[in-house]
DNA sequence: GTTAGGG
DNA sequence: CCCTAAC
């Protein structure tokens, strides 16, 4: 049985490990750490490793977290191994906790006086009568009252997620419940973990335990709709706590033994919700959060945000501005979402029915992850790590600008409305992405790159209806879709193709996000470089209530935004870079290939000392060179940034004298041979 | 496509 | 870092 060998071949080591029986009671606490600076790791990131190490088919998580033991920090694996380091050396051999490093401040509090969430035990029964070797079984414990169940379900749908999609017709159960509580069904599948640990368990039911693992004839169909989640039977306890010889659970770290005390079984058999009313499950690995941080500056970043972008505005392209400032109620919309994230996905779910409660709400300005959809009101995506949950409750059509006579009736009016709306919509849109008020042109660049996940920037996130006609009448009283007259602007650049989501208009206006011409956003249709994009990510969800939730969630280096090809030139070039301010390192080597090659070759200079440095182009150097020269004769305590080392500056205005001085020589020379010809 | 320069 | 003119 496939599954069988899967999940043999993942236990062979990395970081969710064989566990010797012998070795079982030797515990260890590891932490999984991040290998950002700020020490944080989003759950995501833990529970999709962990899941990928259940699975893992022959293969070793490109980026293997670091881990420590101990509160000493004392490293047992550091840094990143090879694939074929692996092979001849396990990350871990041994049984061991796996920490979350969690240090949020912001939920200190909350955790310490949390609580005790036990997390039933699941279960996985093979359909076909074979025994799964993988237990998977998760526990989880402590979180906040508001947090716990949710998270730590989530915890074992991603797995049970995984298993389902991978196996053959396995099923995970797993439940639930707070402390004095009654088991809760999962509302929330995005949240960012804290506190969580997984720890194998010396006390584990081997394959095949009665309890949880007998092999079973199952009606269970593999279908996503049909994974169920049925509370533990009576397993909560630690001590009797299903476990294969290989099992895994996630407990909180730091209540591992009010969880032993926790035994009462929970009976209800609550049934978690399929993770995906429509039937379609999302993986999606995430990335390392930096969630706290981003959490607690969201509000200042925002006005930040909102400086920077003023300024920015304060350009003389027109016609961006008249996108940013329609894309301004969008910004000041409630955003969710999780945390940045590395090298991972980030799904984004953006439907126009998942309702935040204030509660929720109030949840999300502590935590950085998404809030809760109402149980069933959302699909639930899950994503291994953070999501980018973004709530669309409509599009606003694009400007439409109409003239008539005063004498016009508010009927004719209306009909004119509705002929330019039509007219627009007609011919079919597209949908854009907009990040401050700039285009994002590029598909292929992660959340991250684009900076949505990053310092909170998604809260200029705008998504974009456009229109795929490009043309309009000019000013003419009877169509309504002239420009202003004083719109500067060619036509192809008529803010017709700027529109931005806004959060208050009625549910309704989403399904505009379905093609008109009967298609939807399944066949979108194609990405920036004019390639199909790939779709298996991209999906309209069904949500229980019939809307339509437009979810894309695309992987790894995918495609987020899209942008059909055809877009206006304004809307490609609306896509501003991010900032990557030049390191010393940097500097040095740019200062070096100007002392070498001059001042006018940037292109060389590019080849010579950048060329693996696809983010800078020549024009990047060139302009690097000219701040370089600013900042060299300016005063140290005018300096802004990362100091520049002064032996460093020094050269620049040296190099920058002698190939200016070059330069003049030059043209005098060549001044004077043009002159005799 | 490159370079230069203003913003 | 963007934009554009000029080549």
């Amino acid at each position: 049985m496939a599954l069988q060998k899967k999940l043999d071949y993942g236990f062979s080591g990395y970081e969710v490990p064989p566990i010797p029986r012998a070795a079982r009671s030797a515990r260890r606490r590891c932490i999984f750490q991040s290998k950002t600076d700020d020490h944080q790791l989003g759950a995501f990131d833990l529970l999709a490793t962990v899941a990928d190490k259940l699975l893992m088919e022959g293969g070793i998580s490109p980026k293997p977290v670091d881990m420590y033991s101990g509160k000493e920090q004392q490293t047992v694996v550091a840094g990143s191994i090879t694939e074929e380091q692996a092979k001849y050396k396990p990350l871990i051999a041994k049984s061991c906790d796996l920490d979350v490093c969690d240090q949020s401040s912001l939920f200190t509090e909350q955790v310490s006086e949390a609580p005790v969430s036990n997390f039933c035990s699941n279960e996985l029964t093979s359909l076909q009568n074979e025994p799964c070797s993988l237990p998977a079984s998760v526990i989880t414990s402590e979180c906040s009252r508001k947090l716990a169940d949710d998270e730590c379900k989530l915890g074992l749908g991603i797995i049970a997620q995984k298993l389902d999609v991978r196996s053959s017709g396995c099923r995970m159960s797993a439940g639930c419940r707070l402390d004095g509580e009654s088991e809760k069904q999962i509302k929330m599948e995005s949240k960012v973990y804290r506190n969580v640990s997984i720890s194998s368990r010396d006390d584990m039911c081997s394959p095949g335990c009665p309890e949880t693992w007998e092999s079973k004839q199952s009606a269970l169909v593999r279908s996503p709709n049909s994974i169920k989640f049925p509370s533990c039977r009576g397993h909560m306890s630690f001590g009797s706590f299903p476990f294969n010889s290989e099992g895994v659970k996630i407990v909180t770290r730091d209540n591992e033994e009010k969880s032993r005390r926790c035994t009462q079984p929970t009976n209800a058999n609550t049934a978690i919700r399929p993770l995906s009313d429509g039937g379609d499950w999302r993986i999606k690995k995430s990335l390392a959060s930096k969630h706290c941080k981003a959490t607690s500056n969201l509000k200042g970043e925002g006005y930040n945000a909102n400086k920077k972008r003023c300024s920015f505005l304060n350009t003389k392209n027109r016609y961006r501005r008249q996108i940013s400032q329609r894309d301004y109620p969008f910004k000041k919309r409630k955003l969710f979402y999780c945390c940045s994230a590395r090298n991972s996905d980030v799904l984004i779910n953006s439907d126009g029915i998942c309702s935040f409660s204030e509660n929720d709400s109030k949840g999300a300005a502590l935590l950085p992850g998404p809030a809760s959809p109402g149980a069933g009101e959302c699909s639930p995506f899950q994503s291994r790590n953070s999501h980018v949950k973004l709530k669309i409750k409509s599009f606003r059509v694009p400007d439409l600008f109409i003239e008539l006579p005063e004498t016009a009736t508010v009927g004719s009016l209306k009909r004119t409305v509705m002929k330019a709306v039509t007219s627009i919509l007609g011919d079919g849109l597209h949908v854009g992405m907009l990040l401050q008020g700039k285009k994002i042109k590029d598909d292929n660049r992660t959340l991250l790159q684009t900076g949505i996940s990053r310092d909170n920037k998604s809260d200029a996130l705008g998504f974009t209806l456009e229109p795929t006609t490009q043309t309009f009448p000019t000013h003419c009283p009877e169509d309504p879709f002239q420009l202003p007259r004083d719109s500067p602007q060619p036509r192809a650049r008529s803010p017709l193709i700027a529109n931005v989501v806004q959060d208050a208009v009625e549910q309704k206006s989403l399904d505009a996000l379905t093609d008109p011409a009967g298609g939807n956003f399944r066949n979108f249709p194609e990405s920036d470089d004019g390639s199909a994009l790939s779709t298996p990510d991209m999906l309209l969800e069904k949500t229980p209530t019939g809307s339509r939730a437009l979810v894309a969630a695309p992987k790894m280096r995918e495609a987020l935004a899209i942008v059909p090809m055809h877009i206006s030139k304004q809307s490609e070039s609306a896509q501003r870079r991010m900032r990557r301010p030049f390191t010393v390192s940097e500097v040095e080597a740019l200062v070096q290939a100007v002392e070498k090659l001059g001042t006018g070759r940037w292109r060389d200079v590019k080849l010579r000392a950048f060329d693996n440095a696809k983010h800078r182009t020549y024009v990047d150097l060139k302009d690097k060179w000219k701040t370089l020269v600013h900042t060299a004769r300016i005063s140290p305590e005018q300096r802004r940034g990362e100091p520049v080392p002064q032996e460093l500056l020094d050269r620049v205005l040296t190099a920058h004298a002698y190939w200016s001085e070059q330069q003049t020589k030059y043209q005098l020379k060549s001044q004077r041979e043009s002159c005799l010809v």
